[in-house]
DNA sequence: CCTGAATATTTCAGGTTGTCAAACAACCGG
DNA sequence: CCGGTTGTTTGACAACCTGAAATATTCAGG
């Protein structure tokens, strides 16, 4: 009787399956709040967060941040534009292609941007309530849900 | 001995901890996609189509609705705005109090509300890819996150 | 070498989201 | 009745985002 899996069909979910699904939107919700509200003690937006901690990696031509944003590329221009007055990013032409511009974290927005990083209090505090056994069961599911796809 | 949970200090947090905020960041990145573009299919913005859920299960004044929404009052009569004129919703008066507008969905607002949830598919078919147990810790596991704080 | 297609970036126009301050109407306590 | 508070809207402004057009550069073929 343990055996098959009570079979989610996601066009009928069981009262389980409703329950994560609700609780995952709580989690969604709750991480945008919590990195929207650390980037703005950074003076900086949600977006020009994203674009900064991609860069603080590794420098990334146009074309790629975009992306990497999952946006149009004359999106990202505005959003570097707005990074680099402020010297937490700049551009660097491309010995190779003449075409492209690489933009690249300044040493002042690696600085900010690892401060961020340290300010991004959800998903961490929270994990630290659980107990191993907990979190390994977590790290489980979520491999189980995004390998599933 | 199996007392004290290992300290995963939220400072110096532990690989187990890191690979967990890592994938929640991935489901939380996914499910935004997935919400966005089912509110495209509809030709909503995620903005409206977050309001248009929240009306569907009760009408709400304008200024409830900027509360759950988590933004200004004023931004909100600019989204009632534009779901009212394509008739997916209304403003109603508030007979108790004559300040206030109750915003409410129309038939045809519940009508695109339900589609668009049927259409959400992230986060409920992967759900289907895993095992009854694994769900179980899931939702325990995510209850703890939320209410840890 | 030269031409034309393809690529990388930017610019521009237009729409949506979001904030803040100010206006306005309606409520409410004294 | 009056003054302060509350709910909604309006206006100005900034950021984000898209799509189309402009520009510069690369690259493949003739």
């Amino acid at each position: 009787m343990v055996s098959t899996t009570p079979t989610p069909d996601s066009r009928h979910p069981d009262p389980l399956t409703l329950e994560v699904v609700e609780l995952i939107g709580e989690v969604v919700a709750r991480f945008h709040e919590d990195y929207e509200a650390a980037a703005a003690e950074h003076s900086l937006t949600g977006a020009q967060a994203r674009l900064l901690s991609l860069l603080c990696l590794e420098p990334l031509p146009m074309r790629r941040l975009a992306q990497r944003l999952k946006c149009e590329p004359s999106n990202v221009t505005g959003i570097v534009d707005r990074l680099e007055a402020r010297g937490l990013v700049e551009r660097q032409p491309d010995p190779a292609d003449r075409r492209v511009k690489v933009a690249a974290a300044t040493g002042e927005g690696r600085r900010v941007a690892r401060s961020l990083r340290e300010s991004l209090r959800f998903a961490r505090e929270p994990l630290a309530g659980l107990s191993e056994g907990e979190r390994v069961a977590l790290r489980d599911a979520l491999r189980g849900m995004l390998g599933a796809v």
